[in-house]
DNA sequence: GTGAAAATAGGAACGAATACTATTCTCATT
DNA sequence: AATGAGAATAGTATTCGTTCCTATTTTCAC
């Protein structure tokens, strides 16, 4: 794996905001600094961050990607009417864990926890 | 809401199987009794069905969108070699949601819980 | 039965994501 | 510092799940 200016500047972007962005956001801010980026490179770049562990992939309720630079141990949940997505500590346990595979014969390797809200600002309204 | 031939079709499919299937899989189904449904229809009944609550759409990490017609409070986990998609139970409590609630400040609606592992028959391999 | 409104069939369009490939860039080796 | 092999990129084409469009058909209240 080589060290390209691209796959530094896709890395630092990702890791440098908490909007848990889509690809297309990613890119808008990668050519403002790197015009002649490509999207395929993008989106190549944030697969393979994902296979190194480095950025997890999100599916939040929409048909696009969103991709989070904080790959630590943590849920989400997303405004439904602003599309905010806030992270939210996890709240399955390994006991949670053992049942689902005592009741479903099957191996779990990992999980995911989506949570649907309105954030305080939409409250509001 | 009128009640077509298409519309029982579809419902009665999708009842009718535990495979969580696809809109395509489903439409494949349907022409074997009408050979002149379209696969618009049948996104458009899957749609309206799920805004009546008879059916659900996972987001299964694949691309593809698949159907649940047993719209009952469970989760599911998806194996990670072949797809087959199996029930859970939910193990995400009342007392759960109210944590979410105090540490994000969202008003909580509903949430997802998905499980990855691998099925019982590919664990054998 | 009649008519108005709703639903459908068939096909076009959309859009997020991926595939393709000629060219450029990286970096281990010298 | 120069070389060169192959990894990565830019630009573009393509894929494919899903949605949109509209002339025609179907439903159902009257
Ligand atoms: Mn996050
Ligand atoms: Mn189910
Ligand atoms: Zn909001
Ligand atoms: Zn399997």
């Amino acid at each position: 794996m080589r060290n390209t200016k691209q796959r530094q500047l896709v890395l630092d972007i990702v890791r440098n905001t908490d909007t848990h962005p889509t690809a297309d956001w990613v890119y808008e801010q990668a050519r403002k600094v790197m015009p002649n980026i490509s999207l395929g490179t993008v989106y190549r770049l944030l697969g393979r961050l994902q296979e190194e562990g480095l950025v997890v992939q999100l599916e939040a309720g929409s048909r696009k990607s969103r991709f989070d630079g904080q790959p630590g141990p943590h849920q989400h949940i997303v405004c439904e009417r602003c599309g905010r997505i806030a992270d939210v500590p996890d709240v399955v346990d390994q006991a949670a864990t053992e049942r689902v595979q005592q009741v479903t014969g099957y191996r779990v390797s990992a999980h995911r926890v989506e949570w649907f809200g309105l954030c305080p600002e939409c409250q509001d309204t």
